[in-house]
RNA sequence: GCCCGGAUGGCGAAAUUGGUAGACGCAAGGGACUUAAAAUCCCUCACCCGCGAGGGUAUGCCGGUUCGAUUCCGGCUCCGGGCACCA
């Protein structure tokens, strides 16, 4: 290669440099991507780098990204998912572990029920030719999968497994059928799903959509509601975020069960409350429209029926109920005061949910803010029966402090027995009361419900039950596993095709022998999503695990989005619990932690349609326009010149054409970028803004970093460092090397800090591009620098790491295999630090004193700087604060 | 409506335990190289005042604690996630 410039003279330094690059860049190659990246998956497919088995010599990783729904192709939102996984599952085999990461497809599901009436292919087709595309795509962003592992949840080998766990459940009386609410669109004649249902009305008919009851499958995960709770203070490595969100989801609450008599009703109205020290407050009682009080009540009452009738109008989601206008009607029904005996009026009210609770409250108006806007409304009477410190109470205006129960000053006014007394001892003293009397209890109320697993679809897996008309419900015999869905089937998207074919039903009794029929609704998506995790521990097992689950589990890193904080990863937790009590799994927990990744957000383009609908443009259809400073000014459509609205920033999606395809990406700049990217742009946790400027920024880097180490590699031979031999230039830049392998080790191994592990990297390459020593002692350095940074960057860039380790004349091998980096104790050391001055706490000055400083040294110092003294004129110093390394602060006045 | 987050230059962000606000990157402006383009390299870059030295202001808004607050506390505003049949 050639030598000449090495020397160069400060004049012409630079620019001489430049050329010598370009030359040297021309004669050892630029950096191709696609070429670097064929041969490195060509490599570790070779090698078979990333198939992993049980190896007790070292301690195991199991690295888990939440498996994607194969939908058609990868989206932005997959590829940060999977490269955050695959970073941390590259640097923890670098540093000894012996990891798993393994890689599926949650296949069942409603959109290929959609696209089959789309495209008029069967919901399996379209799903197994999603897998065989989004496969290759995973492939070619190089993540280490160990592919032996991959499977569908689609196939019977799968899910009988589940099938079979659903049988022994309902044996144990751990599974149940009740009846549930659905949302029924009354013109299509089928269930719809909440996200089906916009504005109340069916997305495909437009018909109003009504609530109706069906018989429906449960798991009792409330049995475990307790555990699952408790469980959630032995997950330190999990967000607090998703820990509150669960909690409040569980939602416990202590409270106290009381029985009103209603006038002419032998059974009494029970309702729960938490707040029974508020009882005398009690002016009427709210019960659920589906309440059996209320349906009763409504015979005979035209007015109340059409009111009920009126109620199943709308679809079923929470959301939905609690932000529709309060409404509520009497039933003419009469409760009894437990206490005082008065006779309080029974309304059916909109917002009492029949599913938490006993589906009856007791109202209050004059401390809970609810019950004060309808007695406003329907003008029933408001009783004060708290009072806090002085202040004064006016039943036409809510305040805040008419629903407290915490403040040391709270008392009970207007109720006899219990004047006097806080939330606390009011409590007790009427649940022992009312314990004796027999007319309450206290109880623990759970928010959260059981798990209902049914769907009356055809895209899922069956539920394993028989119907008898004289065994009722049975579960299919375990030898008769797994019931196996029919793919091959024409589906018009109205009814389920196994609940249209009379002979797929038709079968006879396990019990009797006598005709019965199939169950012909299938599980949630849910449910497969909720042990895969166990699955890939034992593939091939003849059971749903073996014992290899138990070397693997539980995961020690698990990442997904921010949206599954509470559904899924409640399910997934559950499901560990049945594994554990059925006796296939001995931990309890499924994850020790748990990283939730941020949204994948875009621009957003449009134009105005004369329809007043907006036509969205894909932003890479469009260019943006900017002032003289940057700022952007307007947009405009490359096809035609002229300009277009800009939208806000958005998760990228269909609806508003703002995805940028990674395919497209990957292709233009090369997985190793658009990986870079993915992890440089924003934390993790954080949503991430898709920018095609700042990936070509990423592109290069990887350009630089190519040609520094390719340039230093054409050089003559490097020398073995000799830290006595290094002149402070040396020293410095050895210090920043290993200074960086200490950040870039914390921020991926602890912190999970991808982006400032990047930016440490892109500053040691910006010092050593500036490092211009070509003595024997600065390549050795240099050549040190270098196979660090290959060896640091090789989680987020394994294919140019993969490449230039060989350039650095190593032989070919799998990264994974060098050990990771470690920081020399001795290049740490530093001379001096930098102090900042502030006099009242306002910086002034900085100061350079020696690392061995005293505090006293360190204050003189900054006193005598002549901004300080400037500042300090006519003025008496009253303080000083010195803290040692960081700072000097001189308080005057 | 309820639960959980977030807000810092023109933009994405950094500041890890209360101690120099803006590292790193993008965009932009100026320059070098080139027949030209691409690529590459150098310089500038929070805002305001000042020729400069320097000064003032600034982390969504209002207030508090502290020698010192992006960080802690109280009260708001706006944006996002979830709400049990999307996954």
């Amino acid at each position: 290669m050639p030598a000449q410039g090495r020397q160069s003279s400060i004049g012409t330094g630079i620019m001489q440099d430049i050329q010598d690059q370009a030359t040297n860049q021309d004669a050892v190659g630029g950096y191709d991507p696609q070429a670097v990246e064929t041969a490195a998956q060509h490599y570790w497919s070779a090698q078979r780098a990333y198939e992993v088995s049980e190896d007790t010599s070292k301690p195991k990783f199991y690295c888990l990204s939440m498996l994607p729904y194969p939908s058609g192709a990868l989206h932005m939102g997959h590829v940060r998912n999977y490269t955050i996984g695959d970073v941390i599952s590259r640097y923890q085999r670098m540093n000894g572990k012996n990891v798993l990461q393994p890689m599926g497809w949650d296949a069942f599901g409603l959109p290929a029920e959609n696209a089959a009436i789309k495209n008029k292919t069967a919901p399996a087709k379209w799903t197994y030719q999603n897998i065989e595309h989004m496969r290759g795509q995973l492939q070619r962003m190089g993540f280490a999968y160990d592919w032996t592992r991959e499977f569908a949840t689609c196939r019977p080998e799968y899910y009988r497994w589940e099938q079979l766990m659903f049988t022994r459940l309902m044996k144990k009386g751990m599974a149940y059928r009740k009846n549930a609410v659905v949302n029924w669109d009354p013109v299509d004649h089928t269930v719809l799903a909440n996200e089906q249902v916009i504005d109340g009305r069916g997305w495909r008919s437009g018909a109003l959509v009504e609530k109706r009851e069906i018989p429906q499958w449960f798991l009792k995960i409330t049995d475990y509601a307790q555990e699952l709770l408790d469980g959630l203070d032995t997950l330190p490595g999990w967000p607090d975020a998703v820990k509150t969100m669960q909690r409040n989801w569980i939602g416990r609450s202590e409270g106290l069960e009381i029985q009103f008599a209603v006038t002419g009703e032998a059974e009494p109205l029970t309702v729960f409350t938490t707040r029974p020290d508020t009882l005398m407050g009690v002016t009427f009682v709210s019960i659920a429209g589906e309440h059996p009080l209320a349906i009763k009540a409504a015979q005979g009452n035209p007015a109340l029926a059409a009111f009920l009738a009126e109620l199943k109008h709308g679809g079923v989601s929470e959301a939905e109920l609690e932000t529709q206008e309060k409404r509520g009607m009497d039933t003419g029904l009469r409760a009894v005061h437990p206490v005082s005996g008065d006779s309080v009026p029974v309304y059916v009210a909109n917002f009492v949910l029949m599913g938490y609770g006993t589906g009856a409250v007791m109202a209050v108006p004059g401390h809970d803010q609810r019950d004060f806007e309808f007695a406003h409304k329907y003008t029933l009477p408001i009783k004060q029966v708290i009072a806090v410190g002085g202040e004064s109470y006016d039943s036409a205006n809510w305040q805040e402090w008419y629903s407290d129960k915490t403040s040391a000053d709270m008392r009970v006014v207007n109720s006899g027995d219990l004047d006097g007394k806080n939330y606390r001892e009011a409590f007790d003293f009427l649940a022992t009361k009312l314990e004796g009397d027999g007319k309450g209890q206290r109880r623990v109320n759970w928010r959260l419900r059981d798990w209902g697993v049914s769907r009356q679809r055809y895209w899922g897996c069956p539920i394993p039950v028989i119907y008898c008309p004289t065994c009722q419900a049975v579960p299919v015999p375990e030898d008769q596993l797994p019931v196996v869905l029919p793919e091959d089937v024409a589906f018009s998207g109205m009814q389920s095709p196994i609940k249209a074919d009379p002979e797929w039903r038709k079968t006879t009794c396990p019990q009797c022998g006598g005709a019965a029929e199939r169950e012909t609704d299938t599980f949630d998506t849910f449910m497969e999503s909720s042990w895969y995790y166990a699955r890939y521990t034992s593939p091939g097992a003849n059971a749903q695990v073996d014992e290899r689950a138990n070397h693997w589990l539980p995961v020690d890193q698990y990442i997904g989005g921010i949206e599954h904080a509470i559904l899924h990863l409640l399910y997934f937790r559950f499901y560990h619990k049945l594994l554990r009590d059925a006796g296939l799994v001995r931990s309890d927990e499924p994850a020790t932690n748990l990283l939730c990744q941020g949204m994948v957000i875009a621009d957003t383009f449009y134009r105005d349609n004369a329809n007043g609908s907006k036509d969205w443009i894909n932003p890479a259809d469009v260019e943006i326009q900017r002032d003289e400073r940057g700022r952007v000014t307007g947009a405009k459509l490359i096809g035609d010149g002229k300009p277009v609205n800009i939208g806000g920033t958005e998760k990228m999606s269909k609806s508003k054409n703002n995805g940028v395809d990674p395919q497209i990406m990957v292709g233009k700049f090369g997985a190793d970028t658009v990986r870079l990217f993915s992890m440089f742009a924003a934390p993790p946790e954080q949503s991430l803004e898709w920018n095609d400027a700042g990936v070509e920024g990423m592109a290069r880097f990887l350009r630089r970093f190519w040609r520094e180490v390719t340039t230093h590699a054409a050089g003559p031979d490097h020398a073995v460092v000799d830290p006595a031999a290094l002149n402070a230039g040396q020293k410095a830049l050895r210090r920043q090397v290993h200074e960086t392998i200490q950040k870039v080790s914390d921020d991926l191994g602890r912190r999970h800090a991808f982006n400032t592990a990047i930016a440490a990297l892109m500053e040691l390459l910006n010092a050593l591009q500036k490092f211009n020593d070509q003595s024997e002692q600065g390549r050795a350095v240099r050549h040190e620098a270098l196979e660090v940074m290959v060896l640091l960057l090789n989680p987020v860039v394994p294919h140019v790491s993969h490449a230039l380790w060989q350039t650095l004349g190593h032989p070919e091998s799998v990264l994974e295999d060098q050990p990771w980096p470690q920081a020399d104790g001795s290049a740490l050391v530093r001379d001096s630090l930098t102090l900042a001055v502030q006099v009242n706490g306002k910086l002034r000055a900085t100061i350079e004193v020696a690392a061995s400083a005293s505090k006293e040294e360190a204050e003189a110092l900054a006193r005598a700087h002549p901004h300080v003294i400037a500042f300090l004129e006519g003025q008496t110093v009253r303080k000083v604060i010195v803290v040692p390394g960081k700072i000097v602060n001189i308080v005057a006045g």
